[in-house]
RNA sequence: GGCGUCAUGGUGUAACUGGUUAACACGCCGCCCUCUCAAGGCGGAGAGUACGGGUUCGAUCCCCGUUGACGCUACCA
């Protein structure tokens, strides 16, 4: 397999290729879409190849349903790749996971022509180092301990069964400029690269190594990525010259922001793909308003502007396709703003023909599947069918918003609740949604804050429900889904906490 | 703290290779329409382009500095 790698020459031919590369850590992310977006408009324009890849090498943090949830989410949003995990392509295998050989042997490589080594730091000892160099207000970096390490040093090491990282050896002197095609060269001094782990412990190659060596493999052209990876890069490019490969163009997009500009999270901002599908955002919409994040459209002619936003603001995917342009694109980390995708997303619903705007309804909140579920729980409940409603309403309406007669326990003060309540977030946060999980997980929350079950499951009936009365909690929750329960949650304690401030 | 990136109304964007009363859209406010609410129509408030210096006859646009925001600073990506 290396002979094969080595014979490889610069890409003479210069068929645009691109990725993106999601990591199945959890729910699709908007940040995945964005970033995937524009590399597919790109690809699409130029006559170049999209490619998916997983980037499942953490496997702390994996996730098994996420990667199907990543296909199902991009394919919603038309955003199609060419070669992948589940469609094959020539450059295969497409999940790092199964690739693991591939990074052994060039981590082989790079520690055989020296510009890597075997680290055998333990955690601890890290730890302890970086504590020191923080509390010496140096920055914290690895100390270096095992980089000049003698051969025999390291051979009794081995012979001893010591567990090892293998880190790059970066240059102690000079500096490595790049180009990125948005902003221009950027330099990085190397005394500011730490000497970056490329395989862990566990025989997993970190993003750094894997990245580099598919994207070479893969023959990507372009590395069209968020800006989070712009001090990375030359640890990249590092790399690149550690094989004597060429490198891709380097592209950073600006990160999409919460409203408060810090880089969007699930914490403030609805992030999930899950959750928008669920909550009745048309795929149209959603791509339409990332299509507008961070410009990458034309200007608008004057006429354009006369005529309003209809002209220039609403597209489709075929239509950004032709209009993309690369030197359109803004730098400024754009506000994802839940307002005009709202604006937008009322704009393609009203635009639907009647029957078409049923049939997203039926296939959406009033599928059978979803109305199967709730019937379930009200069956019992209910004297005649006309009272469905009554006990479900909560279902299908998007604000509800408990006052403090109803989700304030007798016993507790308002301060204490919320404060339970952020602890309830985080726990639903980390739980798998099924009743089997969530159940023990809410009652150790509970038992650990000395919360009665009751007064625990009231507030959250409360927060989901709006009304101390409901089908059963757990089950409601796993129908009404986890994207949409954690974003009711969420609002539920902006709403409390916006309260808080103002009566101040 | 160190390094890096970025900077036009509250938000998203526009302003051709420097010359505009700084434009459009979302949001907000008011009026009209109307059984209500939306939608739609009309109008309004809101930035002098983060700040300070240059260069220039003239800077949103070019240069320098400052500030701020953001990102990275993991055996996460």
């Amino acid at each position: 397999m290396l002979a094969t790698m080595t014979l490889q020459t610069a890409q003479t031919e210069q068929t645009i290729r691109v990725r993106i590369a999601p990591s199945p850590t959890g729910d699709p992310h908007v940040g995945t879409a964005y970033i995937g977006l524009i590399n597919f408009l790109y690809a699409r324009q130029r006559g170049g190849k999209f490619v998916l890849r997983i980037e499942d090498t953490d496997r702390a943090r994996f996730v098994s349903t996420s990667e199907q949830m990543i296909f199902d989410a991009l394919r919603w949003l038309n955003i199609t790749w060419d070669e992948g995990p589940d469609v094959g392509g020539p450059y295969g295998p497409y999940r790092q996971s199964e690739r693991t050989e591939i990074y052994r042997e060039h981590a082989d490589l790079l520690l055989a022509n020296g510009t890597a080594y075997r680290c055998f730091c333990t955690a601890d000892e890290l730890e302890a180092a970086r504590k020191q160099q923080m509390a010496a207000k140096l920055p914290p970096r690895y100390p270096g301990t095992c980089r000049n390490l003698s051969v025999t040093e390291i051979e009794a090491n081995i012979a001893a069964g010591k567990p090892f990282v293998i880190r790059m050896k970066v240059p102690t002197e000079g500096s490595t400029t790049f180009r990125d095609e948005l902003r221009g060269e950027i330099t990085f001094d190397h005394n500011n690269v730490d000497d970056q782990v490329l395989m862990k412990s566990d025989g997993f190659p970190t993003y750094h190594l894997a990245n580099v060596v598919d994207d070479y493999l893969m023959r990507i052209t372009d590395v069209i990525r968020a800006e989070e990876w712009i001090s990375s890069t030359p640890k990249h490019v590092l790399l690149y010259q550690a094989f004597g490969w060429p490198q891709p163009r380097f592209w950073h997009m600006p990160l999409l922001r919460n409203l408060d500009k810090s880089k969007i999270s699930k914490r403030k901002n609805p992030v999930s793909l899950v959750y928008y599908r669920q909550a009745g955002f048309l795929p149209e919409a959603v791509i339409n308003f990332l299509g507008l994040m961070g410009g990458g459209m034309p200007s608008p002619t004057p006429v354009e502007i006369v005529n309003g936003a209809k002209e220039n603001e609403i597209f489709s995917l075929d239509e950004m396709i032709a209009r993309f342009e690369v030197p359109n694109i803004r730098l400024g980390g754009p506000v994802f703003d839940l307002n005009k995708l709202k604006w937008l997303n009322a704009e393609y619903l009203r635009a639907l023909a009647a029957e078409a705007f049923f049939t997203a309804l039926r296939s959406t909140v009033l599928s059978d599947q979803y109305l199967r579920e709730i019937a379930t729980l009200v069956q019992t409940r209910i004297e005649t069918l006309g009272e469905f409603g009554n006990l479900t309403h909560f279902f299908f309406a998007d604000n509800i918003l408990p006052g403090p007669e109803v989700f304030l326990p007798k016993k507790r003060t308002l301060e204490e609740t919320l404060a339970f309540a952020t602890e309830q977030l985080a726990v639903l946060e980390a739980t798998d949604w099924t009743v089997a999980a969530l159940e023990p997980a809410l009652k150790q929350l509970g038992e650990a804050h000395t919360w009665s079950v009751k007064e625990n499951f009231m507030l959250l009936r409360a927060i989901l429900t709006g009304s101390t009365m409901s089908p059963p909690l757990l089950e409601s929750m796993v129908a009404f889904g986890k994207a949409r329960t954690l974003d009711r949650h969420r609002r539920f304690l902006e709403a409390q906490k916006k309260l808080a401030t103002q009566k101040k």
